[in-house]
DNA sequence: GACAATGTTACAGT
DNA sequence: CACTGTAACATTGT
């Protein structure tokens, strides 16, 4: 899934393309699909429930928190979406046809967003006044669709145990240490990876981050220097900033709110680059894979060393 | 056919 | 309790 450049370039699309517009449907094909918890569109109760609740509310604006995008309502009511491994969000002119399948599907016409004519996993569809939609691609069926008041957003299930933004200004290098010596024996990928730890970071851009700070993905917290952690913490920030300019990551599933790739995935490092040659000027090391915490990380053999077994 | 895939979470085991 | 590994979710691309 997105990770956090991938929802923030959505979330900027959001607020350039919908802000002001006003709900006037949803529909979805969820229903039946597995589903974790009852608070989740998936839930052919929840969904009847939150169709009463969106329809007519005006869009205000969208943010960010961790890896869910959060389209504030009228009326106190925010719509969270967790885009998860495949999901993405766009912005354009759908039609509704009866006639595809079982029970018909939406398409994007020439209007719609470029390059994606007609999509078999449009699983959530907003319409709004102005006739067009805001739909949700989701291959896999993972993601999570829910509403909450807006007014209760930091104490719900949902987001109520994620950890600070790491690109907020007043976070600074004591608060990130601080955050990762909460697990001082775990493994420096998986803690920088762990939501509750510091949200944002997912294997992608954990991999860039590692490499460019020379730490092995399996390094104990405690066991990485100073000065090493405090170059992972401006490498961190740096390439989650890379990732934004790049406009997302788009190696797999993800398309901005046009239907657009990002560019990130033509500037990788490490990630996904198994057997070929270091990047770094003047290491002569090979890119390795390896699970780590249930996760693939890919790394450097020769300039991200483990120092401490 | 086998394997891997941007995330999260529940569960079993140590 | 802390931590680790695995499976599950559903489907695609290599």
């Amino acid at each position: 899934m997105p990770e956090l450049p991938e929802v923030q370039t959505t979330v900027n699309g959001l607020n350039k393309k919908v802000k002001g517009l006003k709900i006037t449907d949803v529909w979805t094909d969820y229903g039946g699909s597995y589903h974790i918890g009852k608070d989740d569109i998936k839930d052919e109760n929840f969904f009847k429930k939150f169709k009463k609740k969106v329809i007519g509310k005006k869009i205000l604006n969208a943010t960010r928190r961790a890896k869910n995008v959060l389209i504030h309502l009228s009326e106190n009511q925010t719509i969270l979406v967790h885009m998860k491994m495949t999901g993405h969000l766009m912005y354009g002119k759908y039609t509704f046809d009866k006639k595809v399948g079982k029970k018909g599907a939406w398409s994007a016409n020439d209007e719609g967003p470029l390059k994606d004519p007609f999509n078999k996993f449009l699983h959530f569809v907003i319409t709004l006044s102005n006739k067009k939609q805001l739909v949700l691609s989701d291959t896999r069926k993972f993601a999570k669709v829910t509403l909450i008041e807006t007014t209760d957003l930091n104490h719900s299930p949902h987001l109520k145990d994620i950890g600070p933004e790491i690109m907020t200004k007043d976070f600074n290098y004591s608060n990130f240490k601080d955050r990762l010596l909460k697990k001082p024996t775990g493994r420096i990928k998986n803690v920088l990876m762990d939501q509750s730890i510091i949200a944002g970071v997912g294997n992608i851009y954990s991999d860039e981050a590692l490499w460019r700070s020379g730490i092995h993905p399996e390094e104990k917290i405690k066991n990485i220097p100073e000065a090493k952690l405090k170059l992972l913490f401006v490498e961190t920030k740096k390439v989650l900033e890379k990732g934004i300019d790049f406009g997302g990551d788009s190696m797999s599933d993800y398309r901005n709110i046009d239907g657009e790739r990002g560019e990130f995935q033509n500037h990788h490092m490490v990630y996904r680059r198994k057997g070929e040659s270091c990047k770094k000027p003047g290491c002569k090391g090979k890119i390795i894979r390896k699970i780590v915490g249930g996760r693939s990380a890919h790394f450097c053999n020769t300039h991200q060393k483990l120092l401490v077994d």
